[in-house]
DNA sequence: GTGAAAGCGCTAACAG
DNA sequence: CTGTTAGCGCTTTCAC
């Protein structure tokens, strides 16, 4: 407020401002130890009049101790990630901890140097999508010494605790409720990205169970890039127009999945018998479909909970238990209108 | 890597791996001044070798400058701030500066407090969506001496630098428009909460136009948390219950817009000419429905990377030009298939 | 209940 | 090209 030079005030201003030791001023800041109430309310009045904002900067080098929460994760605009990030937030708002997001876009590299750039500033804790990392980021998660959770998928080996669901078996659950409908001559639409190694996994682990019932993905169609409800409708025609005898089409997320409902309905297809459908993470959108999209719930608040109480209750406990909790999610489907019950 | 006692490593441990003095070694780390190929040979090893990891707070603190941009915004799951934050991304990418999100959920009490929390690690400029602030955000903005870019809306004083549309023209152009298409019964499907500014607005200057014209609203229908695509079909069902004889429905956002119109397809409605629809936002996802929603572009990947310019401009140029940048971009009108042309 | 001194780990500024 | 000296603005620790 009043600020003429333009200079970043310090707690020295303030304790010049209130008449009170600069040691003072930093205790009633930051509501430590026992200060009497007229000093506490000098000092109040001058850091407020001044508009003082305490520099986190130096608090933390003095300290050694740093509020911050590390969220590496692919994407925002995934529908995913904003679910765990309100998971995450919920818990650590609770918390004197603050949630630091950092974007990959699925890219090894870059989630390094995310990885690297965040690690410098020397976060409480780690939250981390996925399992797979390069050597040198699983290294410096190892190394940096602070509790560390790897979220959304538990097959694989993590580096501290984990919390997630096992997509590979997500694919097979829903590999064997579509067998069980009936249905015979099976699709499989999704993302071309190799590096969304969940996506695969469900995708493995549904063709793998798929041939433990004798039966093999009929067609296929991958995409990438572009608005999914677009590349949902486009893929389901031209898959449809190569293999018109499917009677399912697996998608391998809910947007695609929507996508491609709205085209089937739009020609009047009858689903779930001449064609059943399903996706993948139990998105509220598909409710507002003209038929609701079966699915499976991908637990995407409870993991981000999960994932910020684990390292909350270490922060706390600091020095103690450093035993990694790991913790597998069981996702349930939702068979909707577009999946025929056994 | 090799940290046995896991101490955090400082520069004089690399300093002492490599028998490099330690200045030598920060500079080599930070590739400033010129250093022998032999010795910045040797201390990257060293560096490599021990894993270490620079003390982004220490450096910070001694240097004064932080590389952090404070992007404060309203939400993630809203689909239009992820667009936005992309457009950042894409221009500080080319820069050393990265963006640190803060959310505030539409709150003012959330935003002042999180931008307190984000101006008390010193970043080096701020992006905040919005021109309404509490004083005391404001204040602090002010009192930061740092760039602040506001952005989304131009109706109104921003405290620096602003970069976004007029909702108000927005709203006023939709309703010349509707009105152009020939359409008299007009209704407003919109969300309900007092603290969209920029949805207010919109409302604002579309009643506005209309009255221009001697038109009121026939009606109108307000909502507030679920899912969007759920509440438009709910909304929409609601509003011609009550007044069947409507020909235009005005969606304050897509998502309403686009669950509306995937109703009205479901009863066979002639779409535009028994009812014209629109929303707003021009969202990529309206070209995967039966019919493309007629819709406004908000200009917003366009917006964070103008934003994200001003920031590194004034963050390079430094001292000089304090002079605010205020750019208002213009929206266009996607016809699409629910609005008839004049 | 309050204050003084000594750093936290790094970099600016200068000296060689 | 390399090293030395002083801090950056706070908090820790200990004294009063």
């Amino acid at each position: 407020m009043t600020n003429p030079e333009n200079r970043p005030l310090t707690l020295r201003d303030v304790s010049e401002a209130s008449g009170v030791s600069e040691m003072t001023v930093s205790r009633v800041l930051r509501n430590r130890g026992d200060v009497s109430d007229a000093t506490r309310k000098r000092v109040l009045e001058a850091a407020k009049q001044l508009g003082y904002v305490p520099n986190k900067i130096a608090g933390a080098l003095a300290s050694q101790r740093v509020n911050l929460v590390a969220v590496i994760i692919p994407s925002m605009s995934n529908m995913v990630f904003p679910e765990v990030m309100t998971g995450i937030s919920q818990v650590l708002e609770e918390t004197d901890l603050q949630p630091v997001v950092g974007l990959t876009d699925y890219l090894p590299e870059k989630e390094e140097k995310v990885l690297y750039e965040m690690l410098s500033w020397r976060p409480s804790g780690v939250i981390i999508a996925g399992l797979e990392h390069s050597d040198a980021s699983r290294a410096m998660l190892r190394a940096s010494g602070i509790p560390v959770v790897e979220i959304m998928d538990t097959d694989g080996t993590p580096v501290d605790s984990v919390v997630g669901i096992s997509h590979r078996r997500a694919g097979q659950q829903m590999a064997e409720a579509i067998l069980k409908g009936g249905y015979k001559r099976i699709g499989f639409l999704g993302t071309k990205m190799p590096l969304d190694h969940r996506a695969r996994k469900r995708f493995e682990g549904f063709t793998q169970a798929l041939a433990k019932a004798g039966v093999e993905i009929a067609d296929h169609e991958f995409y990438s890039g572009g608005s999914a409800l677009v590349k949902g409708r486009e893929m389901t025609e031209a898959i449809l127009a190569r293999s018109p005898d499917l009677d399912f089409l697996y998608y391998s997320n809910d947007k695609i999945g929507a996508g491609g409902l709205i085209y089937l309905w739009e020609k009047g297809v009858d689903i779930p018998n001449q064609i059943g459908l399903a996706g993948f993470n139990g998105l509220s959108l598909l409710k507002g479909l003209p038929l609701e999209l079966a699915s499976m719930d991908a637990c995407r608040l409870e993991i981000g909970r999960r994932a910020a109480e684990i390292i909350a209750k270490r922060v706390e406990e600091d020095a103690d238990t450093p035993e990694p909790s790991h913790i597998a999610l069981e996702p349930t489907i939702t068979y909707g209108d577009t999946l025929r019950r056994p």
